[in-house]
DNA sequence: AACAAACACAACCGCCGCAGG
DNA sequence: GCCTGCGGCGGTTGTGTTTGT
């Protein structure tokens, strides 16, 4: 038995993509979109599979792709989503506009992964890297190869003790960047999908910490994010988001975070300011 | 100049989750 | 609930280019 292949293989081409077939599926996308990949290239007349259509558009055609070498800011918020992600290319690739998941995973494995496994080991004073440091002894009981952190099951139950919910309201997200900031508070439900965890720390040494210094740190590197297929947009800030369509509250959320990742999580936030490592981890 | 090794990145493969029948 | 097809994802491979000897 087994699967059929996705794709009919006879007589359907192969390797580098020539500038014709290129042209031919840019145009055909631009006139009719690309509702059904499978169908595709037999009504564009290409002889690819779908899926090789599918891929030669996202990572390579599509006019919203950013070219060039990545910046060095770039290599930095790749190195600093994949200690909160792990493997999640697509997720990565989410937080950086232009930028594909399989560009990003190439940057990772020929660049990045080399340079982080030289540089902790030459800095190993610098603050931050004892921070990481605490994090990988807490990871290396976990699984390794950088995936996140789950917690023990076991664990749950005293784990998510110390919950906090963090809110927003509506009428204030315009003007958000440093003026108004989130109320930060325990909720009343502690396993509510929109509170956090504080891990072992109480909620109100982090409330008392997220003070309007930390929130206008935090929003002075945050970005719009407009999701084309649900009409929505967020407030991506490095983990946390603002999705705006709720009427009377704009919650943060942890949007593509898993709700067990709370180290990952706060250690994202508190890196954001040089002091509140020192104080929280 | 020739060759090998290392590198960079495009492309493929197989699996998974989801939606629809 | 099961089956099937599809899109999406991450791991891996293939191939062209650059660098070192």
């Amino acid at each position: 038995m087994g699967r059929a292949p996705c794709c009919e293989k006879m007589g359907l081409k192969k390797g580098p993509w020539t500038s014709e077939e290129d042209q031919i599926l840019i145009s055909y996308i631009q006139r009719y979109g690309h509702g059904n990949w499978r169908a595709l290239p037999k009504q564009a007349g290409l002889l690819r599979c779908g899926k090789s259509c599918r891929l030669r558009w996202i990572n390579y055609l599509r006019p919203d792709i950013k070219r060039g070498n990545f910046t060095r800011e770039e290599e930095e918020t790749i190195i600093d989503l994949h200690e909160m992600l792990g493997n999640r290319w697509s997720a990565i690739a989410a937080r950086l506009p232009g930028r594909t998941d399989n560009e990003i995973k190439n940057v990772w494995h020929t660049h990045l992964k080399k340079r982080l496994s030289t540089t902790t080991t030459q800095n190993n004073k610098n603050h931050h890297v004892v921070q990481k440091s605490k994090r990988q002894r807490h990871q290396q009981s976990c699984d390794d190869d950088h995936q996140v952190i789950k917690n023990d099951e076991d664990d749950d139950d005293t784990k998510y003790n110390n919950n906090i919910m963090i809110t927003m309201d509506q009428d204030d997200e315009e003007n958000n960047n440093n003026n108004n900031r989130p109320v930060v508070s325990s909720p009343a439900d502690q396993s509510s999908s929109s509170s956090f965890s504080t891990g072992d720390h109480d909620h109100n040494d982090i409330i008392n910490v997220m003070d309007d210094d930390f929130w206008s740190e935090v929003f002075s590197s945050g970005e719009i994010i407009n999701d084309h297929n649900t009409s929505n947009s967020e407030v991506l800030l490095d983990g946390l988001s603002v999705n705006n369509q709720f009427s009377d509250h704009a919650l943060i959320t942890t949007t593509n975070l898993d709700y067990d990742q709370d180290m990952d999580f706060w250690y994202n936030i508190f890196t954001r300011s040089a002091d509140l490592p020192e104080l929280l981890l």
